[in-house]
DNA sequence: ATCCCAACGTTGGGGAGACCAACGATAACG
DNA sequence: CGTTATCGTTGGTCTCCCCAACGTTGGGAT
């Protein structure tokens, strides 16, 4: 007997079935991250590089909904491993400009597909439709609390 | 300009929108349990106990996915606001015996409402379909990740 | 032009959540 | 009997998320 079902008035909360939910699909992501030194911050900025360009770390931040602290250290990792360059803007002298690199965007493929492969894991239990419909319904949760 | 969209690799992947989504729901239920001193684990074992009946500490965490070590501090805090009793079990001296007061049983009351109304705000974009279906489909992950 | 406010990167810290290892005590099973 | 397992408890770690403050710089207002 490993584990037992939870209360009704829990399995029928979507708040409480978010965060199970969400605790094996970080899991899932940082397990396969991990095995090749990165981080799910890491995905999340190369990712913003990738389809936006260079931006400033607090546009980054923005974007990919990490605090500017927090994004120092992720730059810090991935100017380290080689996969973006951190610059002063010459045009703003508050700001870097934070750029990926090739090896950066070599890195980024190898990511996508340790992420999409712990997505498989995840929504082993669903179909291709459900999938679409979860992704649909989470996506406008999200919407509705990321700007207001 | 307070929150940029997130990039499409991120928006359209189930790992990161659940976190992102469960971030808000986290938020407003804490935010909300704390108005009364009470934290979301109070609220999983109150419901345990008063689903299931009186059980020793390490069946309640099973039930409501909660470690042994941090149902120690749960319990604790119960017990000092008289929301739960705990007694040693005289059948198992190894075990304890938590159960639900009368007052635990009107506080859990009171914490429904509160739970019930953080998720009127988590849900605010969808409509009374897609919240039956997102539970739904996450009760089928929750599952899959649980037992097996 | 000067003053005030906003934004930037950075440092430091805090709090919650989830997990893990170990211990002594007790129970169950070979 | 001896071994293995479970219980409550202590203590610790790690990640994530958030906040406050600082000096620097830019932009806007009067």
């Amino acid at each position: 007997m490993e584990s037992a079902s939870a209360p009704a008035r829990l399995r029928a909360l979507p708040s409480w079935l978010l965060n199970q939910s969400a605790r094996p699909a970080q899991h899932l992501v940082s397990e396969g991250l991990r095995a090749v030194g990165a981080q799910r911050y890491h995905y999340s900025v190369l990712a913003a590089l990738d389809e936006f360009g260079p931006a400033s770390q607090a546009a980054l931040g923005r974007r990919s909904g990490i605090d500017r602290s927090d994004m120092v250290a992720v730059v810090n990792d991935l100017t380290a491993q080689g996969s973006v360059s951190r610059q002063p803007d010459a045009t703003d002298r508050r700001r870097n400009v934070v750029t990926i690199t090739p090896a950066g965007h070599r890195h980024l493929q190898a990511l996508d597909d340790i992420v999409n492969g712990a997505q498989r894991d995840l929504l082993a239990p669903l179909s291709t439709d459900e999938r679409a419909e979860l992704v649909r319904l989470l996506g406008k949760i999200v919407d509705h609390h990321a700007g207001g």
